[in-house]
DNA sequence: AATATTATAATGGTCTAACCATTCTATAAT
DNA sequence: ATTATAGAATGGTTAGACCATTATAATATT
């Protein structure tokens, strides 16, 4: 029947004013703020205070604090950095296990190719058709160029996200890039062969993408992020082997 | 070639100290840090950076700070708050269109959907059907139980994302309901007959999970969300029309 | 004139010291 | 035994000062 009670602390008022401002649009991108001593006088509290309130709206990621003249705090272009702070929070506290984030990115992988392939335009497929150059460079060199490779997978997903045209999707495969790769980089070590049937598996995926196939795109994707994900737990169980 | 040079800030170097404590397990969830006036003095810094290095802490989800005796900075039981925090602000701040929300939506129920299906127990099954009935209770009361048929849809779909058993399923699809609640308050206006069709949705959806149909599930709350998604964009062309 | 250096001032970063507000606990009054 | 009250520990807030960083303007150097 009754809302929570209005909040108490000074500090929360503060920052519920400023990101209620930057959200609405009152206070745009790349607007400074005015100084810590105008700011002060204006909320009518303390310096202290104040600044409590912009640790935290930096913290969210809504705004950068700069320092010397022509400094203060600057209103960021939002990005997904607090959602994969987030969640990398949650898995280095083993709440989310790193099973839990491959499931995850196994189905959003999925219905990303299946977006884009209903959706993708000559430029986009131009665009993906240079990476796998860009990729089969790498297979070329072999395993020095093993990280290379990995980094461009890597952009082909994030570019089938640019091409579902909904930045969801791009924010979303992000946060999971972000924190999934650390793993990767810890227990991945693919062999040349491997590499060879990642690219395979990324061509084919274009491919599909190209030519409409939704499904299969979606069952490709799938298919290529579960191999990925296989090399990891096989190596994984290897390192426990070992300690045991 | 090199790395970003070491924070010179005194206040960051103290959130990094204290969480590394915390993602250690060298500080355990329930446990009390001491207090402001005795970690001033441990870390020979002031009282007003301690605090402001605190309110990231708090803002990032590991403490909770509490008022008055006994009370003091206690390290909280981490949970996804904070991601899905991240993702709202996202969602609010790019200015994502109705039409982007309901679409990861439909994808997102999907995949839950169906991952459900793949997982449900019959204590799973138990509680879905109970909250079926609870439905069903709301359309016997007709049009002035709408608001509350709306929250048992959601409740359903929430614990469908339990059933999966993975955590992140649970925080996004809170947060993409948290969001998209504020569009279907403005544009959703359910007929009695609409209602039905939704009941109906749902009970089938149920069924198929229960069955393990996992395909069939996903299709299914594919659809489902897709009709609330229809309602609302018909709704919200009628309001345009209205304007102009 | 062009360039390098230096001083200036505005801004965030930190410190000190005090007092206010909240809340648990022990004590006293009933 | 119950209730009221006082005390103390803790976070919340304030005020004013000084330090550190940096863009800009003034000055010196070539």
């Amino acid at each position: 029947m009754f809302q929570a009670a209005k909040q108490t602390k000074v500090f929360q008022d503060v920052v519920a004013q400023i990101q209620e401002a930057i959200l609405d649009g009152r206070l745009k991108t790349g607007e400074t703020l005015p100084s810590e001593r105008q700011l002060k006088d204006t909320f009518n509290i303390s310096r202290g205070t104040l600044r409590e309130a912009l640790r935290v709206l930096e913290q969210k990621g809504l705004i950068e604090i700069k320092l010397g003249v022509g400094g203060g705090s600057v209103v960021k272009d939002l990005n997904a950095d607090q959602v994969s702070e987030g969640l990398a929070l949650l898995i280095r506290s083993q709440k989310i296990s790193l099973i839990h984030l491959a499931e995850f990115r196994e189905d959003v992988e999925g219905i990303v190719a299946a977006r884009a392939a209903a959706r993708s335009s000559a430029a986009d497929i131009d665009k993906l058709t240079e990476l796998l150059g860009e990729a089969h460079k790498c297979i070329d060199a072999g395993l020095s160029q093993r990280d290379a490779f990995i980094e461009i997978d890597k952009r082909i997903h994030m570019t089938l996200a640019q091409v579902t045209a909904n930045p969801i999707y791009i924010s979303v495969l992000h946060s999971v890039h972000d924190n999934i790769h650390r793993y990767y980089d810890a227990f991945l070590s693919m062999d040349e062969s491997e590499m060879q049937e990642n690219y395979q598996d990324l061509c084919d995926l274009v491919q599909a993408v190209a030519k409409g196939q939704v499904d299969h795109a979606r069952q490709l994707a799938r298919d290529h992020v579960h191999r990925f994900n296989r090399y990891m737990q096989i190596r994984e169980q290897q390192k426990e082997a070992i300690k045991v």
